[in-house]
DNA sequence: TTTATTTTGTAATGAACGATACAAATATAA
DNA sequence: TTATATTTGTATCGTTCATTACAAAATAAA
């Protein structure tokens, strides 16, 4: 149920989203959305955002496991490019958000801030460890690396609405990566 | 007129911005609104976002007069990072409008985008110019690096909500500057 | 099977929205 | 100064919104 509501989210924002394109996309009558979730439209957005917190843990677990997590780390960005035109045109909800909430809702905004930096910390952690083992030559601070994927991140996630295009978001996330080396 | 509102909608966004917000930051009443931009709230919108391409002009005029063009530009991504923070939270209305307007207004976001593509011209061109004076050694094409910059720009623009702070700004912007050269 | 509890869909509520009708006020023309 | 045209603010329109009240349906407990 959250999913199919965080779909719509996702595509169009909260505030151009209505209660009753909700309940179409859940299949939900608006009184169970509100039986379900106390906090209404509201509540349920919050579900919509954190859902990708855990994939965030998800994508965490995975980076622990592998013997090479900065390659993951690249591979991953370069993925983006290849993404359908919808998933380009979607962007990412997390940065959408941001930039929908700023003045309009704080919590909100704070919401979707803490799981940006959630995810440039874990760049980061990983950066910085790879550093160590000499297997990434550049002297360029782990923490500015971190934050120069987030910024590469919310880069491409306008950028892909202006270009859907794979070769042209490919270039553009490869050109940037090499800064990691 | 048209400046009052462009404030209002740069910060909150079109959907979030109600016509009564916007009577009492022009000083007009609904009526009058409506009198002037037949096209009622959207039209002004409209509007708001055309003044950009204004700035635009004349920041082509800057370039045009400038004997080191590329300096200028670079000088304009890092003075980014010195403005307020409620310039920081605003960010950028074309970035904004993108991120706001897909699936929802096509013909807006369009606008948006145009905006971004001809401010991407603009460093291309001054870009293609530089390499061939030699003055950029970078071998990079002219059109990637132009891309590039507007990458930067847009993920600065959501960058900036995230960390309104100078000294993190100045680092990433010139981090990513480094590769027109 | 009967009773109690929970979940569901529908219909109604009040508030806020964008847009407009219109008369008063202002400006322009004669 | 008078007559005409335009601009302005206010009050109102119809619509849509998020939310809730509530009865019917489904489920769980006895």
């Amino acid at each position: 149920m959250v999913l199919n509501a965080q779909e719509l989210f996702w595509k169009k924002g909260y505030n151009a989203t209505s209660l009753s394109e909700l309940s179409t996309a859940t299949g939900a009558g608006a009184g169970s959305l509100y039986n379900t979730f106390k906090g209404g439209k509201r509540e349920l957005f919050k579900k919509s955002l954190q859902q990708r917190k855990e994939d965030l843990e998800d994508f965490k677990i995975k980076l622990g496991n592998s013997d090479n997590p900065i390659e993951l780390i690249k591979a991953f960005f370069i993925s983006v490019a290849t993404e359908s035109k919808e998933s380009h045109l979607k962007g990412c909800i997390v940065a959408n958000t941001i930039v929908e909430m700023t003045f309009i809702d704080e919590e909100l905004e704070n919401e979707a801030i803490e799981i940006l930096k959630e995810t440039e910390k874990l760049y980061t952690t990983a950066i910085l460890a790879e550093q160590k083992k000499g297997n990434i030559k550049s002297k360029i601070p782990a923490h500015t690396l971190g934050k120069h994927l987030i910024t590469l991140w919310c880069g491409i996630n306008t950028l892909r609405r202006v270009y859907p295009d794979k070769e042209i978001l490919k270039q553009q996330i490869e050109l940037q990566l090499q800064l990691i080396n």
